[in-house]
DNA sequence: AGTGTCATCTTGTCAATGACAAGTTAGAGT
DNA sequence: ACTCTAACTTGTCATTGACAAGATGACACT
């Protein structure tokens, strides 16, 4: 509690958003254990006690990010029961919180057979799965998966792209509208007839 | 050429060929130019002449790519005049040149206001924006835009999900199989009746 | 052939970093 | 009050990126 306190309290916490604002202003290639230390205002080998080293702090905050898409996903899903609304919950998540987003697909940068983390992970597909369920049979098929795979590829091909700044400026400038008006083409029966899809009743 | 001289002969060449290697061992983050120059047989400062800093070695890396990606790209839509096999190539590129791509999409690892690589990565635009327009008029609609972006969001996150080893076990070990399984949702009339889309005649 | 020039590469150095070892503090349980 | 131990500190080392200054040799020009 006591900030100023030889024992900081809460630095597990802190020092993840810590890590976060810092992956925000430079990217997870330039993050420095003794700069969250710094930031964090404890010495350089503080952060060593939580995570072990620079994966291990990577692996925790993956591991939060996978579970706060899990429960946006989930939340956008029980919401309006629309699969279209869970893919925009998903670029949203990246777009909102872009730290988590670009370490969690970044293996390399941490360790992937942890397990907590692969549990986090697991339940993120789960809410995945579960809003291409709500589609009808007649336009999944037979198997799920592939419909399952392609939406991924959508939603989450869009996040990368506009986080990466490679998309043509023409897109705009909200990332919600832009996958919508995208996102038609996938299970729709006709491409871009209409100019814009109908909002779903909440 | 002579490979025991002082003058390296073709260093530049060199270590981007050692660092493709590099990022195939151990993922970009932890790509270090000492390690290039050990296996380039040169001294610890040879990379910095040729590429000043690391940020410029990985710019050059990341114009190759974007030059290797446009032109398979272009190779593909020459070929068959096919958007689905442009997005075959998409994928088999990331899958194929894994080092380039990786670097590709991460601005911040490298200088993304470099003129070189900005030609580049328009090169490579272009090469999926003609691919789009292979496709019928009334399925793109009056603004090619989002159709080219769809196309663009669904190979480019099936690639990285691929490539982050995200995808379940199921997706099997064809990634191009697994593409033309997927792409099938994008531009199609109905999902999934057909069980196999039939390849194109070459 | 002789000379100069300059891109190419080397050696040397420095601050910053990640990782580890060993010591210190304070709070929680008994 | 006493102990235990998690939480944090100080100190150190090898590695790295970046920079400065020097050495080498390929090539053009005469």
């Amino acid at each position: 509690m006591n900030r100023r306190s030889y024992h900081h309290g809460d630095l597990r916490r802190t020092l993840l958003s810590a890590a976060v604002a810092a992956i925000n202003e430079s990217g997870p290639a330039a993050l420095s254990l003794r700069d969250l230390a710094r930031r964090a205002g404890v010495s350089h080998a503080a952060p060593a006690h939580h995570f072990g080293d620079k994966s291990g702090l990577l692996t925790a905050l993956a591991t939060e990010g996978f579970d706060l898409l899990a429960a946006a996903l989930s939340e956008a899903r029980e919401r309006t029961g629309d699969l279209l609304e869970v893919g925009v919950a998903y670029v949203r998540f990246a777009v909102d919180h872009r730290a988590h987003f670009e370490v969690m697909f970044r293996p390399d940068l941490y360790d992937a057979d942890d397990p907590a983390l692969q549990a986090a992970r697991d339940r993120s597909g789960e809410g995945l799965s579960l809003g291409v369920a709500t589609l009808p049979k007649e336009r999944v098929g037979g198997d799920a998966l592939p419909a399952q795979i392609a939406a991924w590829s959508i939603v989450h091909g869009f996040a990368t792209l506009w986080l990466g700044g490679a998309l043509p400026p023409e897109v705009g400038t909200d990332p919600e509208a832009a996958v919508r008006t995208m996102a038609r083409f996938l299970f729709s029966d006709r491409g871009a007839t209409s100019s814009s899809a109908p909002a779903s009743p909440r």
